[in-house]
DNA sequence: CATGAATGAGCGTTCATTCAT
DNA sequence: GATGAATGAACGCTCATTCAT
């Protein structure tokens, strides 16, 4: 399993997994599932030992990636504001152009097959935000609450705003907006928000 | 008539269908939750069309329940600080007493069988929401966005902070307040933050 | 059961099952048939211990009335010529405004709860075509076959031609004249044929 | 490829079928057929689709086996009289040693799951009766029907005389004796009678 | 390692029949 | 007698997983 001998075969499959899970949800067959791979039925078990594992993978890897493309591009030396409202952006475009992925993520983290370490695995890959996120804080409303509550605050009103985004299209940038200045009420970081906007009226 | 439809039953199926969801997940057999109602097999289908029928009805049954507890005992009269406070303590206090009821309409409200029909409906029991946050975000953050999406922000928020306190429970007055005052924060309402830690603290 | 109280609603069963029969097959539910005939589910089984009983006295009445109305209006003292297209008229008659009685016996003949006793009354309600048939098959092909093989061998042959009717209705009266003429040639009554055509072509 | 599907297991599962379906009817479980062919209950489901779709082959072979077996051995280039008494005789001695594949086949031929189609090719099997029949009837009653009326009756007397054999077993030649005697003088070849008798009583 | 046929436990739903009202 | 809710056995079909090839 650990090595098993072609990595493009286990990417193919958690790609294909993505796709069959935002169209069909988790029950989708894990036959449906190689065959949108390209692989055979019994294949997708030399890459992964049941269905559940399969599923703990590729949540692991849905997360790692969104918030991978939360961070990229953002420079450590940019100013904070700066730094936010690219992140922010950064966080809405991927929600945009993965839909596929965010539905699968979704439904994976409702599911009972994702086990505790792999969600705190997952929410490993979430706390790099946890720095960036210290600084905004310092003097705000979640000033005392541990770090792991203020990065899922985060991310549960970013769903939400890209729940809205996906489902209100033309809308998008409004909620976007939205969402943003909600995050920086939470986060007490209020002057973010009017040099957002200024940067954004510029 | 013979035997009428007893109501009794049909909310003994809805409190099963809870219990078990919550224990074994959506894809618990409908046997089990009819066993643990206390009724045949076939009876569940007697008072619910099919499965995802007693899911719709059960996730608005839930989600009613869950507004009702939070706005009970509310005064349209009270001073807007202390209906908030209220209605926050109010939810997390039905978070922490009725975990199964949390954990499955999670659960639920991730499926594919709940209809936009159901959601709209249970949308609906949420927005008695809406008049009271409309007048606290007044000219916060949040002013211009929809109220939907208002209502969506705090209800992921609480989500969250109950999460936290059920993960958590030696901490969980803590949580609560955390939340508290990142609801307020989003909100624009940061005078509330302190009366309610004031309120507290008395 | 024997009795039950209301012979009306014996025969609203018997209609009943029968239309549903013909739309549904065999495996329509009594609660179908119980609604067609405007009466509950359980009803029906104060009229008829089983559904199987329920069948086998619909396939009795069927086969009765069939033959009931084959014979109907034949003047015994009628030359056998006319007897017997007249006979045979009616027959294909009956099939014409009765598909459904048409296709519920065939359903029901071809089952397994029809018990051989029901088969055996059905088979004496045929047999008063016996006689009329013994006249005419003295010197035939048939003149040492059985009766009741005779019979059935006719009622086949009947069977068939009402489903080459009912399949190409535009051409059911040539269908018709050709299971006649089978018919005069299986008896080897071959002069009727002649005169059965006469009468057609005057 | 893995295990290639096999014939042998196909053949099985049909054969299995028609036992099943012989003595327990259409409602036969699948179960019940696959245990019969020594196979597992899903196996069943990779060479047949559906339930319906195992019916619809298992009466195309039936039907197609039957034809076959009636056909066998009938030299084009002897006298038809020959040909008429070998085949009729054949079709017999398949009814009386395939008494199971016989009733199954009655039990399809009034199924619902029995599309058209399969009904169409099953007749196309049937067919190859028509070009004998064709030249025995030239002058009969039966010279103006169509083939497969023709062949429809016959099959039908066919049908019917198998069913007397069977239930009549001590009788079982006089009875294809009748049956044959009614086919001649259904097609009007008169003279094949005599001579069949002939040919047995010499 | 790849393949896909084989396996069989499991589930939603149906429905004949019963029986409380 | 009439009603229709209650019952629970039964069945077709699915699908994760195994394993012969």
């Amino acid at each position: 399993m650990a090595r098993a001998k072609s990595e493009d075969k286990r990417d193919a499959l958690l790609a294909a997994a993505t796709r069959v899970i935002a169209a069909q949800g988790l029950s989708a067959p894990t036959a449906v599932i190689a065959r949108e791979a390209g692989v055979a039925n019994g294949t997708l078990f030399t890459y992964f030992e049941t269905k559940a594992d399969l599923f703990n993978q590729l949540y692991l890897a849905l997360k790692t990636g969104m918030a991978a493309a939360s961070l990229e591009g953002i420079a450590a030396e940019a100013p904070v504001r700066e730094q936010y409202s690219c992140a922010w952006s950064n966080w809405m475009r991927w929600g945009t152009l993965n839909p596929g992925q965010r539905r699968a993520l979704a439904l994976l983290g409702a599911s009972d097959d994702i086990t505790p370490e792999t969600r705190a695995a997952a929410d490993r890959a979430m706390r790099e935000f946890g720095g960036m996120l210290d600084r905004a804080r310092a003097r705000g409303p979640l000033q005392d609450a541990p770090m792991d509550f203020v990065v899922a605050a985060v991310d549960s009103l970013a769903e939400t705003t890209m729940d809205f985004m996906a489902g209100d299209p033309a809308r998008a940038d409004e909620h976007s907006r939205s969402g943003f200045a909600a995050l920086c009420g939470m986060l007490g970081a209020l002057f973010l928000t009017s040099n957002f906007f200024n940067l954004k009226n510029d």
